[in-house]
DNA sequence: CGGAAAAATTAACACGTGTTAAAGTATGGA
DNA sequence: TCCATACTTTAACACGTGTTAATTTTTCCG
């Protein structure tokens, strides 16, 4: 179970066999959280940090007009909160989408981890830069992928992220989502995502059915959305040419 | 120049004089950009850290089809890219949008000040999160609003975030934007901006001319876009009660 | 000061997505 | 096993925003 951490955090850096020990002593105690329950609610300060061992949590606020919004989610081996120790009020609420297990771990243990321990300090930097760039992702998506795109970049990503903890196969995952959890997170109605569903299947591209998403052909699904993972950050430094400074084109907007 | 450094930081906590100092020290070299010029380019691994001195910056990715979408707005006294450090490669470009001053500086110097001045490292830590809070209140945004209102947001958003530096009046403040850079910035195209831009004058919320936006009634601007500033963690922790623990919701959607 | 380039404005039309509502289908607990 | 509830699916229509393109205005620079 706890593997799943020791598995991302890996991607970054070597951490040691102490590193590894020193990581399963801090999430020792996990407990099961039902669905649907929020592990903060906007406006806590909260004093534990958590860590998703199985099923999926998602960060949301709620908007003036009552919509719930999915700015993240969290999928086991990633941390909910990592970096709220420093800010007065929590300014979202975190909560299960799942049946989950999380770890609690109090902020001094974080303290003591980024204090005392170097290269798990560094990964969970690492990770936290990560978070931020899935985000970024995420808005440039609403912004300037219509629904469909959208709806098969987000299966990309996770793709990759879960297989980097051993939750997916080659040609699918268990996605344990209903469809007013994914419209809440592709910026899109119930009804639309359902639609979506359907037009992606009619290409031939996924079949989402029974919680579990069935990837038919993902070189099609990649190119269909345009999916480039660099921002995922999960292969190693490389030096190759940077494609970026031949093409700069700084006004475009359509 | 650098008080806006200052002044920004200072919201979080007491920095002494002897931090000042260390500030000032660090910001000597100061250069002048162009508008419109990339600082760093997606696909780099920049040795240097951008701070704003004076002028508009953009983080900003191209999509595949290449329309760009800018995801953060640097203004005085931000930081563009503190975070990166640690990430093999930027998965994202910065520019200027209008001419600037920028003082670039070196990774070991940020290294420096986070390891031997605390109180500057919790500053610097905060505003990296206040980043990440504002970046998720844009997706929000994007996700849950209809252009006016987030147009309205965005403003209101900026006279918090000028004032705090002394750049801002009550009743506004210097925009030296295009319809084209707030179109990437809104998700929408330069065609609507200008709409909405008309929309908002016919109600009497706001004028942008000259590149300098008039707020005429700031409550009614909040009120019609819903502006709930805590996101931004300007103002000193309160001990309040939380509304949010009593009215959760947990499956709205529309 | 004048001319070229960029930005702002306007208009007509197209289309993606929202809205509402009703019917069908799973799911989980007693 | 069966019911109650939640979720999914379908349909018709409305509307916000995109698209294209032409025109006007501003900005910039020689």
């Amino acid at each position: 179970m706890l593997n799943t951490l020791i598995r991302k955090l890996s991607i970054v850096g070597k951490l040691t066999e102490g590193d590894h020990e020193t990581l399963r002593r801090v999430s020792v105690r996990s407990r099961q959280v039902p669905a649907r329950q929020d592990l903060t609610t906007e406006g806590d300060r909260p004093e534990n940090v958590h860590l998703v061992l199985s099923g999926f949590v998602c960060r949301y606020k709620i908007l003036p007009k009552g919509q719930r919004h999915i700015t993240a989610l969290m999928v086991p081996g990633d941390f909910c909160d990592l970096h709220v120790a420093i800010l007065d009020e929590m300014d979202h609420s975190i909560a299960t989408l799942t049946p989950c297990t999380v770890v609690e771990i109090p902020r001094s243990t974080i303290r003591d981890l980024t204090e005392n321990h170097p290269r798990i300090a560094h990964a969970l930097w690492w990770a936290t830069l990560v978070d931020d760039a899935v985000l970024r992702e995420w808005l440039v998506g609403l912004a300037g992928r219509e629904a469909a795109e959208r709806m098969a970049h987000l299966f990309c990503e996770l793709l990759l992220r879960l297989s980097v903890v051993g939750l997916a196969e080659k040609d699918g995952y268990a996605l344990p989502l209903t469809q007013i959890d994914l419209a809440d997170m592709l910026g899109l109605t119930p009804v639309h995502v359902n639609r979506t569903l359907q037009h992606l299947r009619s290409k031939d591209l996924i079949v989402l059915r029974k919680r579990r998403l069935e990837i038919l052909d993902i070189a099609r699904l990649k190119a269909f959305c345009g999916f480039v993972p660099t921002y995922l950050h999960h292969t190693p430094r490389t030096n190759k040419l940077n494609p970026h400074q031949h093409k700069l084109q700084m006004s475009a907007s359509g």
